[in-house]
RNA sequence: GCCCGGGUGGCGGAAUCGGUAGACGCAGGGGACUCAAAAUCCCCCACCGGCAACGGCGUGCGGGUUCGAGUCCCGCCCCGGGCACCA
């Protein structure tokens, strides 16, 4: 059987050699004839597959890109040759700072560049292959599009939901713009690298946090990667705990007819005591705590001031003001003056000095804590450097009383109570309930969850963005663009260079923002920030199904034959803020009856990232692949399949030039077969075996992604179906040329068009995995002695337990190890049998 | 510091429930075909010892559980990513 080369073929005999360009170009321009990848809206059984649309950059398609869309394609594939009408649509997120940039560097405005790169974005994408519905793609900069960008705007401000404040926020002093917490990357900005400073600036916020609560609970029910979900839910950040109130000693609230002056005060004034609330979660430690901290920013930092301290807290807050943001945030000795005044503690009527440190946030909480050294690490720090006490509230047992020394602490599971009055012995959960109950009795706490997440800033003073529709008017105050005069077009700016004035260069457009008051008619003049591309892109996905239609955002019936969306592949880069804004946006949707559902994808999953020589790609290292090059030497299907054999999917991998080409002559010979094939006889029943075990393998494979090992299976299918001198049965074969389908489109079509058929092999339907043909009628069982595998026997399947101990016993070289009768056996059917000897 | 991933041959990676570690592919070695080369086809390929049969050893390190551990438990080390004074 090894005689394949006995009689050579002659040249008349030779397949026609397997020629990639030609086959790609053929069933590329077919697929436009036949309308092939139109989707029918109206189909039944719909699945719609999402990949996360790209930024088209001019430097064109990344193979990462190129990987998350091919991963997404053979999914779709998958499913509509499962039978599904699959909608697998394709955009452009092309607004943004990184446009704007890349425009400013090369000094071509975005109205040429951006539709540029979106032309040679599509010329790679259609070259890769994909089962793309074009006539339903969409680019955010189109006024058809962001026309609904800003009609969503005008949705969250009608509800309340957008607001304007000004407030402290991240200043890229490079981009010249402000930065959403979430783009600060480690005190710098995520696009530029430079370290951002603090400004307050008048923004736009939409109210997120309002949200937090369900953003967090609905996690519980989707479908997605446990690390994605584990990313949103640390980035919500909720924090159960209590809200306490320390009484400030001497310092007094006059309230109810009271005036307050020249005069003095009225005869009728009601007073309280201020109360300074703080947030925390260890209500637990409160017997612990020895002095409280207020942020710089907190309102009752003037009045808490004393004569003897005013100067040195006002000098103290104007340095924090000064500072960037970053400063604070990263990690950096503690600093902080005594305000001179002091608070009550409502557990034990101690008097506790107040502080105002820069490591207390104002974003966060009240703005203020409760400074407990013994059992926290930044107050432990801080009492050090100030040389205040760290007294122990929490020990390892009852008897562990004394202060802690080199480090606070913080253990919460294994504590005990101690010095803590009549709470001293209960346990550190048992005792911050109890404590919280005696303290709310009294007025003094109440249980408060709070959350990490801050509202979203969505204004950038920036050029290259969807304007967001507000007209100001003096007489009216800011008034929402009426929805019949969108869209608000964005202007063509020669100059869209921003400067640091911290107003968007759209201000330099008199003629535009000039407008007459839509409620009033008199003078008033336009907004002139445009909005953060995170906007654009948390509702892509329902614009999709519509993207034909004028007079709507999305189509209802549409969107309810269609939505949620049955598969969403991206990059865990956006697994956070991309993910937690489209989430929100489509609750807010929700909330307002214009969507039927809350979460707009049912099922996430994040590819992995290619790296090559083991390091990431990168211009200045030198080591971009250029799919183009790829694609042009093996061929888009050799490309793509190559793609999703080099790793786990959601794991990436390392491109290896050298690899492609076993996956070329994995195709090669897929073709070779198909071009081979006898329609005489029937198929042989090993290939049968094994091909139904590849069928079996593949279909489970596909829908976990498993392309990898989906890929490595029929490779050892091929390698049983030419294992043999003899010409494949086309049974055998054509199976195989469905299964290939996804991963090598325009082969397979080829493939099965050579086979004889006449429609699309994706609409051919999938191979059906007959169990009957997939058993094997021997199986080799693993024997052990003691544990360790001496052999292997052949053994009929499902074989009991004597006859497999029989037949291990009649091989010499496991039986020389069985030395006395067993003590125990152990069978583990068709796989493994261990007979113990020792031990025991 | 905290939270996620991950560590398996020369390389990329398999191993679905604790059951023959290294599937599949690349690279490498040998052979067939060829005037020759490419392509194709066949064989070998963790490491150590051995001509071989075979034996030993082996999934980052150290312990443990088990008849049996890449897989489970405890304690570490290293690499990649995210968060980072959030009370």
């Amino acid at each position: 059987m090894t005689d394949k080369t006995q009689s050579p073929p002659t040249e008349a005999e030779l397949p026609i050699a397997y020629d990639p360009s030609a086959v790609e170009r053929k069933w590329q321009e077919r697929w436009v004839e036949r309308g092939t990848n139109q989707v029918d809206l109206a189909g039944a059984d719909p699945y719609y597959t999402l990949m996360m649309f790209p930024y088209p950059s001019a430097e064109g398609l990344h193979v990462g890109n190129l990987f998350a869309f091919t991963g997404n394609d053979i999914h779709g594939r998958f499913q509509r040759m499962r039978g599904h009408t699959v909608f697998e649509p394709f955009g452009y997120d092309a607004f943004g700072i990184h446009s704007e940039n890349y425009a400013l560097k090369v000094g071509v405005n975005p109205n040429e560049l951006i539709p540029r790169n979106i032309a040679n974005f599509g010329r790679q994408v259609r070259r890769a292959g994909l089962m793309v519905d074009w006539r339903y793609a969409v680019s955010t900069t189109d006024a058809a599009y962001y026309k609904w960008t800003q009609w969503l705007f005008l949705q969250l401000f009608k509800r309340g939901l957008a607001y304007k404040k000004k407030g402290a926020v991240n200043w890229c002093p490079f981009d010249k713009t402000v930065l959403a917490n979430e783009q600060v990357i480690n005190g710098a900005c995520e696009r530029c690298g430079t370290m951002v400073e603090q400004r307050f600036l008048e923004q736009w916020f939409f109210r997120i946090t309002d949200y937090a609560g369900r953003l967090l609970e609905n996690l519980e029910t989707l479908d997605w990667s446990e690390s994605t979900k584990t990313a949103q839910r640390n980035w919500i950040g909720k924090s159960e705990g209590a809200e306490l109130s320390f009484r400030v000693q001497d310092l007094m609230e006059f309230a109810g007819s009271a005036t307050v002056g020249g005069g003095g005060l009225s005869g009728e004034v009601i007073s309280t005591p201020v109360e300074l609330r703080v947030f925390t979660t260890r209500a637990d430690t409160i017997f612990g705590a020895t002095f409280l901290v207020v942020a710089p920013e907190h309102p009752l930092v003037d009045r808490l001031a004393t004569e003897e301290q005013r100067a040195a807290v006002e000098a103290y807050r104007d340095a924090a003001g000064k500072q960037d943001i970053v400063t604070r945030k990263v990690n950096r000795e503690k600093t902080g003056v005594f305000t001179g005044s002091y608070a009550i503690n409502p557990a034990n009527g101690e008097l506790l000095p107040i502080w105002v440190a820069d490591y207390v946030l104002m974003e966060y909480g009240t703005g203020a804590i409760m400074a407990v050294p013994g059992h926290d690490e930044r107050d432990f720090e801080f009492a050090r450097k100030f040389g205040l006490s760290t007294p122990r509230v929490v020990g390892r047992d009852a008897h562990d009383t004394r202060p802690p020394t080199d480090a606070a602490f913080t253990d919460t599971t294994s504590g005990v109570m101690v010095n803590s009055g009549k709470f001293s012995g209960q346990g550190v959960a048992e005792a911050k309930r109890n404590i919280v109950d005696w303290l709310a009795r009294r007025g003094a706490a109440k249980p408060v969850v709070q959350y990490r997440l801050h509202d979203w800033c969505i204004s950038r003073q920036r050029y290259w963005g969807p304007p967001i529709p507000i007209i100001y008017c003096d007489a009216c105050g800011p008034v929402p663009v009426p929805e019949k005069d969108l869209p608000v077009v964005l202007p063509r700016l020669e100059n869209f260079r921003p400067d640091d004035s911290g107003v968007s260069p759209l201000a330099r457009d008199k003629s535009w923002f000039r407008v007459s008051c839509p409620t009033c008619g008199k003078p008033a003049r336009r907004e002139t920030d445009v909005s953060d591309t995170f906007l654009d892109s948390a509702w892509y996905f329902l614009r999709y199904p519509s993207a034909d239609r004028t007079d709507v955002a999305f189509d209802a019936a549409r969107t309810r034959h269609w939505l949620p969306v049955n598969s969403y592949i991206g990059g865990n880069e956006h697994a956070v803020l991309h993910l937690l804004y489209s989430r929100f946006i489509t609750m807010v949707l929700h909330d307002a009856g214009m969507l039927a559902f809350e979460e707009p994808f049912t099922r996430f999953r994040a590819h992995g990232t290619i790296v090559r020589d083991g390091a990431k790609m990168s211009k200045s290292r030198g080591n971009v692949v250029n799919p183009d090059e790829y694609v042009e030497k093996w061929g888009a299907d050799s490309f793509r399949t190559y793609l999703m054999f080099l790793g786990p999917y959601e794991e990436g991998g390392d491109f290896r030039d050298q690899s492609i080409s076993g996956v070329r002559r994995f195709l090669d010979r897929v073709w070779a077969s198909a071009h081979e094939v006898s329609r005489e006889g029937e198929p042989a029943a090993g290939v049968m075996r094994k091909l139904h075990q590849v069928i079996d393998k593949v279909t489970n494979d596909l829908p976990a992604l498993s392309y990898n090992t989906a890929i490595a299976a029929m490779m050892e299918y091929v390698n049983v179906l030419r294992a043999h001198e003899r010409r494949p049965h086309v049974r055998e074969v054509e199976p195989l040329v469905q299964l290939v389908a996804p991963f090598a489109p325009h082969v397979a079509e080829e493939l099965w068009e050579v086979l004889g058929h006449h429609e699309s092999v994706f609409d051919a339907g999938w191979p059906v995995f007959d169990a009957a043909l997939a058993v094997e009628e021997s199986v080799t069982v693993a024997v052990q002695v003691n544990g360790r595998t001496r052999g292997t026997v052949q053994v009929p399947k499902d074989a009991g337990q004597d006859a497999v101990v029989e037949a291990a016993m009649a091989e010499p070289v496991i039986a020389k190890f069985v030395t006395g009768a067993p003590k125990k056996v152990i069978y583990v059917k068709n796989r493994l049998l261990n007979l113990v000897i020792q031990g025991l």
